[in-house]
DNA sequence: TCTACTGTAGACCAATCGATCTACCCGCGC
DNA sequence: GCGCGGGTAGATCGATTGGTCTACAGTAGA
């Protein structure tokens, strides 16, 4: 409990949209979460829940670009996707696909800012797995179509696994990435 | 208004939970969009609003199954895989990104059943689409991942377009599932 | 010491949530 | 005529929603 309020609220809105979506995360539930007086939410969020979803959003999105910066930084991008795409299945059935992800969640969101956080998620991922692309001689427009896509598809893959209870999309996925990521690469 | 209140409540659910989500639905915006009784939810649908949410999506999953089948009902498949994703493009962009698939907003509810009715309706759309690409001369196993894979991919990449309002991951996605279908078919 | 700020604890607000209820209207079959 | 069931209209329920409020503890700086 070293975290201050701020982070607390950060980390206990990732986990309960995660769970429950957007819409579905109520402030109570999110406050018994994270031990946090009321008040301290719109001390640091003047916005209330908009406000802290968004900023939760682009919390969780650019904690997984760095991961892929980790694990794509050298060498073969179509094994990185690949582990993160098995990671991401193992991490999926180890909590019994009762969590999807954050940013994905926060596609889904009535409030328009919120949906934009995950706009810019996605599109920094892109970029990053873009330009391991161009690094490994890719042209740079097929690079950025390609990332963009393998992007869509490998969260789609995730929301339809998470659904169906099974890991099968994801592996899927892997696969015909590969098949992608192999043609002209 | 030839319909009766039944229909009115599938028809005015998958539209609302286009535009809000599930758990973003209320019942009150629900009647007065439907012109309906409340009373008349729970005769039709004695489970509630899970019931009901279920019931839709299971609706618009099989008018969707429908569609698929009219369009890849002869000859290629990727032509009719690209004809719908362009499809898909052109509607988001007419309904300036405000409404999503209604299947995708069901994958993400709290209930469990409507996540459920959710993986069905992905799972018969794959297996639509892995019957055509069999009948092109696919193997079995081939057929079967390619095929849930793009239903993945293209649901992923209406996602992020929506939150990006932009069509452009939508024809990422065309693109890159043109290049798939085109080397192996 | 006094002040100012952060944080906690919790009462409180109007509004809305999903759900249940009664009352009444209407059309169909007996 | 009579009863029955589907449908509408709307009051009402307890619970919960997001948000605002006051009161008070602790701590750092003037």
């Amino acid at each position: 409990m070293t975290d201050g309020p701020r982070e607390r609220l950060l980390r206990s809105s990732i986990a309960l949209v995660r769970a429950h979506g957007v819409e579905g995360t109520g402030l109570t539930e999110l406050l018994e979460h994270s031990g946090t007086a009321r008040r301290s939410i719109y001390q640091h969020f003047p916005g209330g829940k908009d406000e802290l979803i968004a900023a939760s959003t682009r919390a969780a999105g650019s904690w997984m670009k760095r991961v892929l910066q980790d694990v794509g930084g050298q060498g073969d991008v179509a094994a990185a996707v690949t582990l993160v795409i098995t990671e991401v299945a193992r991490n999926l059935e180890a909590e019994d696909f009762a969590l999807g992800c954050p940013i994905a969640a926060a596609a889904f969101a009535d409030s328009l800012p919120v949906r934009a956080a995950a706009a810019e998620a996605f599109h920094s991922w892109a970029d990053e797995l873009s330009a391991a692309l161009v690094a490994e001689g890719r042209e740079v427009a097929d690079a950025e179509s390609l990332a963009r896509f393998i992007v869509a598809a490998v969260e789609g893959a995730l929301m339809v696994a998470r659904s169906a209870r099974s890991t099968q999309p994801l592996y899927d996925a892997a696969r015909q990435v590969g098949v992608l990521l192999g043609a002209g690469g």
